[in-house]
Formats: C-alpha cells, structure tokens, sequence
DNA sequence: AGGCCTGATACCCCACCGGTATCACCGGTA
DNA sequence: TACCGGTGATACCGGTGGGGTATCAGGCCT
C-alpha cells in the first residue's frame, strides 16, 4: 500500500522506486500484486506514463490514511511507553503566545500532569500531526481550520485586527471593516495554496509559509487580518486596527475524536476552567 | 499488528491462535517480533496468563483504528471498482422507514444518482461499519449516537413519544413527562450494554439488540421511549403517548470526516432539500 | 513429586521480497 | 524507416522470514 501511494503520488514507477529506496522491478510487481489481491485495476500504464482509474484515486486517499492510522498507532504506543507519556501539543508557530503559556503553566500546576511538549507547525498541518499520531492535541482555529473528524473544546473567541504598517493611512484609523481592507492596493491580502497546492487568483503575494509572510508584513507589502491575541508579530513599525465584521475566531483545542486519554482530558478540563475565568475576568 | 489484537483481545495465546487459524508458536514470535521493533513491551506475561502494558492499551485501541483503516481502504476500493460504485448506506433497523424510502426516492430520481445499498445493523454498529469501510454513510440519531469524527448532515428533529400497552393507565393520558415515565414499577425501561459490555444498574430488563427489546415490548414487560418516527414497533395492544420534556432527536446523515465523494455529497444535498420542503409543509 | 497448562525455543522449509539483467513497446527523430 | 531513449514488464536468483512441528521451561494444581 505504500508502495502504490508512492507511484500514485508519482505517477512514474522509477522515480517512486528511487524514492522508496528500491528497484523499479519490485516495485511493479508489488503494485500488481496489490491490484491482483484486491481484484481491481488501480493504475492505467497507457503508453508513454501511469494514470490512476477511479478505484485508484478511492485507494490513494483511503490507504493514506491507513498508513498514517498505521504511524498513529507505532507513534503512540512507542510514546506511551517512554517517559510517563508525555502529551504532544502542535501549534501554529503564529499563535498567542500568552494564552499558550497561561494553559500551559495551570495545567503544570495540577497534581497529575504530565509533561506537555510542544511542536511547533506550519498553518494547517496540525490535522496531519493528529493523523499519523505524531501529536495528541493541537491548537487550532476556527472557522479557519476545519474540525471535522476531531474533537475539541473552545478556549477563547476573539475579533480580528488588521496589522498595517504605522505610515498607512489605515493606520490612523480607530476601526475598520472588512470593505476597507479588502481591497487596498498597495496592501493587498496574501494568498495561500489550497489542497491542490494551485493558488487563488488575485493581486497579492503567494506565500506558502509562516516566515515568508512575517517577511512581508516586515517590509509593509502586505496586509494581515489576525486574531487580536496573535500579537507575535507586531513589529513596532505597524499598527493593529480592529476590524469591526471580520468574524470571531475561535482558538480551540482539538484532538482525534475518541482518543480522549486521561492526560489529555486533564489539559481539557483546565482548557475550560481557565476560559471561564476569563469570562469572569471580563 | 492484526495478531497482536488477537492477543490483546483474548489474553491468551492459544486461543488467540485458534481464532487466527496458525500454531501458538509463530504467533508468539510474531508478538514478540512487533514488540522488538516497536522497542516497547507491549504484554507482560506474568505467571498464569497473559495482561496488557499501558503502552499495550495504547497500541490496542489504535492498532484496531489502523486494521480497520486498511479493512476500509480494501472494501471501498473494491467498491470503486465495482459496478459503478453503489454507495453503502447503514440504518438500525429501528428507524423510520418512511423517511428513508422518502429520502432514498428524492434520491434515486436525480439524474447522476447512483444504487444505493441499505445494510441494518444494529445499535451502535454504524460507527464500526464507517469506519472499516462497510459503510459510506449511515443514519444516526443525536443525542444518542456520538458524532464524534463524523460529518453529518440534519434531516429530521422530532419528539419522542413513549410505548406502553394499551391497558395500562399511562396509556389513557394525551401526554407524559419523564418523571411519569421513569419511575413506572411494572414497566421497568430496558438496559442497554455500556461499551465496555457491563449494564448499567437499575430495574429493568437487560437487552442488547433490537430484536429482543421488541420481544419485551411485544409482552409488555418494558416501556420505551422512542423518536416519535419510528413506527415499526408499534403494535395493536400498544399506544405511543408523546413525551413533552424528552430530549428531542435529530435524525442525521453520517459520513466519515473528508470522505465526501461526488455521490455521497447528492445524498446530501437530496436529504438537505427535502428537509427545507419538509418545513415549508408544516 | 508428577501431571497440566502456559508461553518460549529450536529447527526446518518454502514463499515471497528485493536485486540484476533483460525484454517489449512506444514515440520522436534523422 | 531505422534508430534511440525511456518506460514498465518479465525472467531468474538468492536470502530473509513467516509458518509449521517438536520440544522445553516454569508455575499451579492435586
């Protein structure tokens, strides 16, 4: 199975070969054992190239997440047994630092915690992380990521601010609105890839990652609306204005669903805990 | 993996060896080979049978993740494969019928419709068969079912109503509350299996699949409470009295999360629709 | 002390996986 | 049209490993 998602992904059954550290004779007889075993036809060798039929595309996204339920379970249960089980929390490198620390630190103080590493990703891998068990629980947001699939528990729901740089004229603005920043032409709004890793159309600039676009907020090319408490990238040059409609986003912890194990509900539980002080705080 | 859940499951490696069809010898190297590679042990063998690590509890409920994921990698490719891939939808045999014939009508007389398989099951199951790929999308009913790692899509919210036999005084009321139904000494409500197979404790009578709570209905020897829907278990003798304050229950389309393929997402779309004209009727 | 039941070990054999060498086929090109 | 580059398939070979049987080691009963 791995060997197929490695020549589906190629599409090339020596360059999979070569990237499976193997031979490309194997390799071919492997996935027409696959394709014997299972009665099916997963792949068509027209002349000149490899396509993959319509079983073959069920199969490319069903064996993924096999073999990363298949890390998941090598990955956890090799954690489980190292040191007293250390949960892994992954987190967007742009998150709050602040309200990561704060969680952190009362979950230390309870009696049974365990030790919480932290992994630190790029935007909207953390599904993958929870997917192939490579992390137990991550920090995520909605409406922008999506929860399906996964458990979770809101901590915190927080408007949005425009980051623009202090000579802007928005600048001097006390609020704004969506309108007002979506389509300023020397700020215009980067665009990230989606799934298909194709980008939207648009003026703005293609990032791909966190850095690159702290880059360009740096240099003032781009506009940025962000959640309030994601201050981590505040240079003094730029401004935060709140954006009046951006919609709420709401940080939240999620999880596998079903995988809920008793570390992991202790973080949980101080997760609320500590959003209802905040509110009384409020 | 898979010979590692049969150990698991058993806690015995002769009978664990029966159920897999091989000699015990083999399949004690085979347990003994995953815990080398894992690096991690996994069963302690103690004097007098066989016990499970922490590490092994982990590795229990993930590797039956992993198994399934592969099981439902095989049956849905298969699937693809096959005349032109019927989707596979999973009611309990409880459910309305009316709804599903409704639904599965408005569906089969789209244009791009394909055949659509109707596997009963029982109570519970449903996850298990989306998970392991027997199932595409099933019929659920919250609060009761877990949505936990599934999309889902609203058909139908609706009240409940209580079964009691037509000579008992409950049956001469127009309506009931919990507390009049919970509490009844000659129709103690039936107790269902816990996931870990224990019963709950109280008065009623232990059941664990339809068919035998119907029996107790039949005789009168239990109350239910019951979406007001399902019909099928109505009887002459008996009479279904709407219960005011029971919890309402939404009938839903369950899928796995991000398995929405072309099909699945017409069902969708068709149950969707209906429900809006559903509304418009009342 | 001896039988039993358990899981582990010893040893054997063949299937299968991976490697190398080579073929069959197609497309482009001179 | 003949050649060549490139692709995936086939032929064959060797070693690992998974499965089998026979047997051992140790604890618990009688």
């Amino acid at each position: 199975m791995r060997y197929f998602v490695a020549v589906a992904e190629e599409l090339h059954f020596g360059r999979a070969a070569e990237r499976l550290k193997m031979a490309q004779p194997p390799l071919s007889r492997a996935v027409q054992q696959l394709e014997r075993r299972l009665g099916v036809v997963l792949l068509s060798r027209d002349r000149r190239g490899v396509s993959l039929t319509t079983a073959g595309e069920t199969m490319l996204v069903e064996a993924r997440l096999a073999l990363d339920a298949v890390d998941a379970a090598v990955r956890r249960t090799r954690r489980a047994a190292s040191a007293q089980s250390a949960l892994v929390l992954a987190t967007k490198a742009g998150a709050s630092h602040e309200l990561l620390k704060e969680l952190l630190d009362s979950y230390a103080a309870r009696p049974g915690a365990v030790e919480i590493d932290v992994l630190l990703c790029e935007i909207g891998e953390q599904r993958r992380l929870l997917r192939d068990g490579r992390a137990d629980v991550a920090i995520m947001h909605a409406p922008f990521d999506v929860m399906a699939g996964l458990d979770s528990a809101e901590i915190l729901t927080e408007g949005q601010v425009a980051i623009v740089p202090a000579s802007h004229p928005l600048a001097r603005r006390s609020s704004l609105t969506m309108a007002d920043v979506s389509d300023v032409p020397d700020l215009p709004i980067a665009r990230w890839p989606r799934h298909d890793d194709t980008y939207p159309p648009g003026p703005g600039p293609e990032v791909h990652s966190q850095s690159q676009l702290a880059q360009l907020v740096a240099l003032g090319r781009t506009l940025l609306v962000i959640p309030a408490s994601s201050r981590a990238w505040q240079w003094p040059e730029h401004v935060a204005v709140p954006v009046l409609d951006a919609p709420p986003v709401t940080t939240l912890l999620a999880w596998p669903a079903g995988l809920r194990s008793p570390a992991l509900a202790e973080l949980v539980e101080t997760a609320e805990r500590w959003k209802e002080g905040d509110k009384a705080q409020l």
